[in-house]
DNA sequence: GATGAATGAGCTTTCATTCAT
DNA sequence: CATGAATGAAAGCTCATTCAT
């Protein structure tokens, strides 16, 4: 009868990032969380720290799953195959883990300069590493000559932009459609643009960043 | 006398910007607001109703900056000039008004969900004109044959994720190079992509969204 | 066009009045009064220490207008013709200061213990004084032998619970009629009870008060 | 565990009571109950809503005490027993429960023009109850033939005063004799009223209240 | 004298955290 | 292990009072 302790954890963690990712880190109370997990108030304390740990450790597990996805694409394939496969990855976290990006989108600048509580350095620190891997993959992209010369990190947030935003109009049009669906239209816009062919010359006069 | 008051008016709201987009809403308190702007708790109640008015106040004015930056751009031109002017138009008022538009940022989503109430109900719906505005203006640019048939609500997004990703990446690296000098690195990001020439062949088969 | 001090003295205490006796001492605010008298808040603490000195004033007047009425009374006349008398002028002056009367009814107990601050002491010194007159009025009437031997504290009270519940029943059911049309009615009830006659003799073994 | 909750309430009640009656229901702070009852601020929040519904309960509850009281009062008997057994049972009460009747008394009229909100409406209607069996009493004694006709509702109003004020005077002369041993002669002075016998005649041209 | 903008002490209420059971 | 009653620090807000104009 009695749930195992993997079980309480990870019920009150379901919990939280249903409420963290509905009403916002600030607005959830730890009642709430205790009541939608079915477990008493004081429980929650046994397996966290406190509210922030809660909010922490779903960051880092949703974080590290990121990163596994991430880790999965082959070393071996060609950059363009692989930028495929990124955003394929991305759009498949997002899809499978709808709330926790939800929370990701959310919280993403709501902790800045909290640098000294712990909580938010963590925080950033994800963040960093997503954009850090991010402008790696950029820069061996123009290395293989895949991109043209650009600054690596602005590329990097542009596809997390075009990514990201195109993610959050799906969350918030509640598409029945598999955002996965989305990868190739993205891939070829990241890569392509949104124009039309004729309009190619058109543009021709454009400079690169600098 | 009528000065005076104005003057206390803005020093609360420019102490709000600052803090509520450093630390968030909730997390900044009316002491805090007070103090920054010395002046004293009581009068930021001669004012504003409460907190969260001083919250829709900075919206409700940085949205119709917004708004009046994309009105200026004349209407007789064609899609792409318009184009670069409404990346220039955006990039200038992120810019020009950096807290708020962190402000924006960080407080997007943290609403939803809040729709009973005022507050989260008009941030909605800034959300939604600027989306609008963007959706129309992509419907604009492929029916006079300047974009590639596609969900023009997804590539608006797709535009907007661009735009304010980078104005992400520059406010938190804090480059000193002027933002709008970016703007015909992203004008060309956006229409012909990041690939180098040559791989446009090798992108050939991507579908459209459809 | 300046009103002359009094004027507007007065008009400070006529809007007091009416929102004490409305919504009680605590639940009034300067701000009202002020706006309610047509005057700057400022100008209210040029003709009153306080907010407790605007009451304590209104009592005072009320007071010692109370106490005119009562020293009107002729001194020569026998107690009976003294007593329907002192009903009717305490009938008269309710009937006449309603809303002063409604605020000695409403506050009457509200103030105990505070026997420390002046207001409170004030208030108390009247309710005494009113039931220090009652009291003596009574044993006069037993000096005299118009009043059957009884203790002329609770006696005073009776007669004061009689006239001030019957004000209490005309004031909350807002009666056209004039109060003190019910003089006579009182005076008889004071003195003969509600009795039917047939009935004193069933009562004859009634004790008076020891 | 039931019963320390139970305990905790009934504490915080009696601190309300004692506090409200002393200071009143406005200038008694929920710090101070909270002080008085030994509790923690945050657990009176546990057993009432807030502050209002505190002093709600506690008229609520001393109400359907009275209301038990009177309703203990044997219904066979004739009205004149009845009339002695109400007066014992008010008195009995009161003696009983000071401090909630004094509360009765010091919020009885501070609460009118608020009928908008709940705490102000309940206690109006309460009120109206109390009197509305005071008035219903006085007809059947009328209808019986043991009351001289008369405006019932004035009749019961001044039965209330005599018995309200003589508590009040015992209240705060804080008499140690039993307030029920006034029973007889409160019952006497009501039927047959203050007046000496042979001052009966000189009365007799005294009108009824029409 | 007259004003009302400015103030901050003090209020009610919330909620993360503790701890006895 | 599990609980939820108990707590008090901290929040938003009110309003009597002051004082520069």
């Amino acid at each position: 009868m009695e749930k195992m302790s993997t079980e309480k954890r990870s019920e009150i963690l379901d919990a939280a990032i249903k409420l963290f990712s509905e009403k916002g880190f600030e607005r959830t109370t730890v009642d709430e969380i205790a009541s939608k997990a079915n477990v008493g108030k004081g429980t929650i304390y046994l397996y966290f720290e406190n509210k922030e740990h809660i909010f922490l450790t779903i960051i880092e597990e949703g974080m590290s799953q990121l990163r596994r996805f991430f880790q999965q694409m082959s070393k071996e394939e060609n950059f363009l195959s692989l930028l495929r496969e990124l955003i394929f990855s991305y759009l498949k976290f997002a899809e499978d883990n709808r709330e926790i990006y939800r929370l990701f989108l959310k919280e993403r600048l709501a902790m800045r300069l909290f640098d000294e509580d712990t909580l938010g350095r963590r925080f950033m620190e994800m963040h960093h590493e997503l954009h850090q891997f991010m402008t790696e993959f950029m820069q061996r992209g123009m290395d293989e000559g895949a991109l043209r010369p650009a600054d690596p990190g602005y590329l990097g947030m542009a596809l997390n932009g075009i990514i990201s935003h195109t993610v959050f109009y799906w969350l918030f049009t509640n598409e029945q459609q598999p955002l996965t669906g989305l990868t190739d239209a993205l891939y070829r816009l990241f890569l392509t643009g949104a124009a039309n062919d004729f309009n190619l010359n058109i543009s021709g006069g454009v400079r690169d960043v600098s």
